[in-house]
DNA sequence: AGAGTTAAGGTCAAAGTAAGTCAAGGAAGT
DNA sequence: ACTTCCTTGACTTACTTTGACCTTAACTCT
């Protein structure tokens, strides 16, 4: 059963893809264009175009309202910077490491197999510590691969 | 008498094999089907669904959630299997990571850039844990991060 | 200009859906 | 008998959908 907000967030990607970066919606009008409460385009823009994913949302209320989704996309090598030096910190949790995996992804900073490697390190699974210090171990093991792509990418340029 | 959890088994890789090598199941249509408690689908898919003996188990909770059951191609990943369910064990040290590491680059099995990554996420530096337990957290980052290759491949394939 | 109306979008909590865990008891094999 | 495997059910966690109520902006009419 396919559900209703991936149909939403494909969507509304899909409208970002073919165009510029960005999108204007009207949250009322795609509610009822998928016949659904008003309130689920707020959790599908909550859930698949946070920040983390690499996305920014802004509106505006009242007549003319509107929703927009911005897509960011910033110099590669200047965003996996400050994944690492700034974004990351000293913990993190699984659920946000995925999202910055999806972002990555979706920008082919890195393959799809490289996505689905680094996932399965970072995975509460994977990582057989407690619970308290998961989110430590989990960055400095997401730091220190994301830094090894960085240096990969300088020694390619050679 | 046949076992309960035997029947359930027959039936979930007859459904893997008239088709692709995966199947998407709902645990509590499933569990109505053989009436029986839903965990009974847990147990069956957690004892006859490993990972040595092939299988790989993927799923989602909450609407539209399900869980697949993909069979991993022994012949494609052979050695990678052999890696995850013998050679690595229960620990591992930094050093002979490494050499399975250049083992599995040469052979093309993975690229450079993914030995790169594999390699920083199973550096003593990045497992910042006691060194008591290093080498099983190294071990067990390991072999997800390598399942996560067979598991690729299968999808590569489609 | 101010008041009232209409047209957006925002928030939050509750209900709905579906899987995971774990422990306790039962059945079968040795 | 003892151990190992199987089965169940109570409880937990995760994700989705809906609806009631709130806020903000623009327009309209004195």
């Amino acid at each position: 059963m396919p559900r209703l907000s991936d149909s939403i967030e494909r969507f509304i990607k899909a409208m970002i893809d073919d165009g510029e970066s960005r999108v204007d919606l009207q949250r009322n009008e795609l509610a009822s264009y998928f016949s659904c409460a008003p309130s689920q385009i707020n959790y599908v823009l909550a859930t698949r175009f946070t920040l983390d994913k690499g996305y920014y949302i802004e509106s505006r209320r009242g007549g003319g309202g509107y929703i927009r989704v911005v897509r960011l996309d910033a110099d590669e090598s200047d965003y996996l910077l400050h994944l690492i030096t700034s974004r990351i910190g000293s913990a993190i949790s699984e659920n946000q490491t995925r999202q910055i995996l999806d972002c990555l992804a979706e920008r082919e900073i890195i393959t799809s197999r490289e996505k689905a490697l680094i996932g399965a390190a970072l995975s509460d699974k994977a990582i057989a510590v407690p619970i308290q210090i998961k989110d430590r171990i989990r960055a400095n093991l997401f730091r220190n691969m994301l830094t090894a792509i960085v240096y990969s990418n300088e020694e390619g340029e050679k």
